[in-house]
DNA sequence: GCGTAAGCGGACCCCGCGGTCCGTTTGTGT
DNA sequence: ACACAAACGGACCGCGGGGTCCGCTTACGC
């Protein structure tokens, strides 16, 4: 159910796409907190347009997380037909890491109660879904311990940004990419994770938890 | 120089306790976007009060990180002695875990261009020399692999944090914990880490680089 | 006790930001 | 070409939050 109106006029949909992709630099930089009006300035546009297509702020932010989502479970895809499965995986956090260098608005939003919303969850799962079947693959070849699933990937993926944001250096990313790398080696004999790998149902129930508070 | 000025009458070093205290709640509970208004609720104070003590809620939050840090640096003093070295480390990390199950507040500040913040800085600053000399200890006993530092230490912590903090659940946390440690197992053959382990210089250079922009 | 300065509180100001409105422009189907 | 709906833009509004002010209270020195 993809678009049950009827498609945007020409112009519409290419302020969209400004919109978009200057929101997306916006909150880059700046985190979530930069004002609707900067953004419809970068765009080049009215700060009416904005909220004519995003009938909140908080909505044209979710646009903006679905939309780098949808890139990265996109590659995914791709990399499930890779030669190595082992390297794909980490082929793939190194995409994100790419692009991600600073999606702060990405994990900011991912992190607060914005999970709550509908698009992001489904774009979200989507990503999890990906991940997984990239992950078992690189488990079958024993290239990763195999007590970890895809959550737990994300989750130290979005710890590795988070932790590296401030130092602007993809330098001090990669190492902290690499540290990531290190945990993930197969475990020959003990220390195995106390604990089975966090699921989606955890995350919906810890969100709906913490929507309540 | 601490408190150039003379000590405060008792009421209003009293007051200034119940603020800290209070306004750390409030920070975990809901981030640093809580209102001053809520927080000399909390306190049972004025809002006035809050302000003729921190001059700015900048302030307030400085004081706040600076207080949590100092803590946290003192825990670490103690553990310099204790028996197992190897241990020592990952006890000093899971206490700050119990506190900081959600200290959002403090990666928040850290995060952004709050390091710009002299107090801050200098409270940091002394809590990377304990955290290292914690860690050599541990090195030196082969606890842990030999080419990290102790602001990767920091770092993968408050990756765990920030990562783990929307489950709100104790058992994620430690098992982000426990990855993390996993990571820190020394590497008997290849796979080093490349460079050099990140100094606070190059904290104050990217936090320098990032306050211009 | 008493004078005084330090402290208190909360009503108040002000500004920035999300969101609305409406007169004007522009794409599009005939 | 023309008509009309769709889209545009930016002036405008209201609210919420940081910060100020001032009349009242209270701790501390003598």
């Amino acid at each position: 159910m993809p678009e049950s109106t009827r498609p945007l006029r020409a112009d519409a949909e290419r302020n969209r796409r400004l919109l978009l992709d200057a929101a997306a630099a916006a909150f880059a930089e700046h985190g979530l907190d930069v004002g609707v009006a900067e953004i419809a300035r970068r765009a080049g546009v009215g700060q009416g347009t904005v909220f004519r297509r995003f009938p909140t702020k908080e909505h044209l932010i979710a646009a903006v997380v679905v939309d780098r989502m949808h890139q990265v479970s996109a590659r995914g895809r791709e990399l499930l037909t890779a030669p190595d499965p082992g390297q794909a995986v980490f082929v793939l956090l190194g995409a994100m890491v790419e692009g991600a260098q600073s999606d702060r608005a990405l994990f900011e939003a991912v992190a607060d109660t914005f999970l709550a919303n509908e698009d992001i969850r489904a774009a979200h799962s989507d990503l999890v879904q990906v991940m997984d079947r990239l992950l078992r693959r690189a488990q079958d070849v024993g290239a990763v311990r195999d007590d970890v699933g895809a959550l737990d990937l994300l989750m130290m993926f979005k710890g590795v940004c988070e932790a590296s944001r401030p130092f602007n250096d993809p330098g001090i990313m990669a190492r902290q990419l690499e540290l990531m790398r290190a945990a993930l080696r197969p475990v020959d004999g003990g220390e195995r994770l106390s604990g089975l790998p966090p699921t989606l149902a955890d995350m919906e129930r810890a969100v709906g938890a913490d929507g309540a508070a």
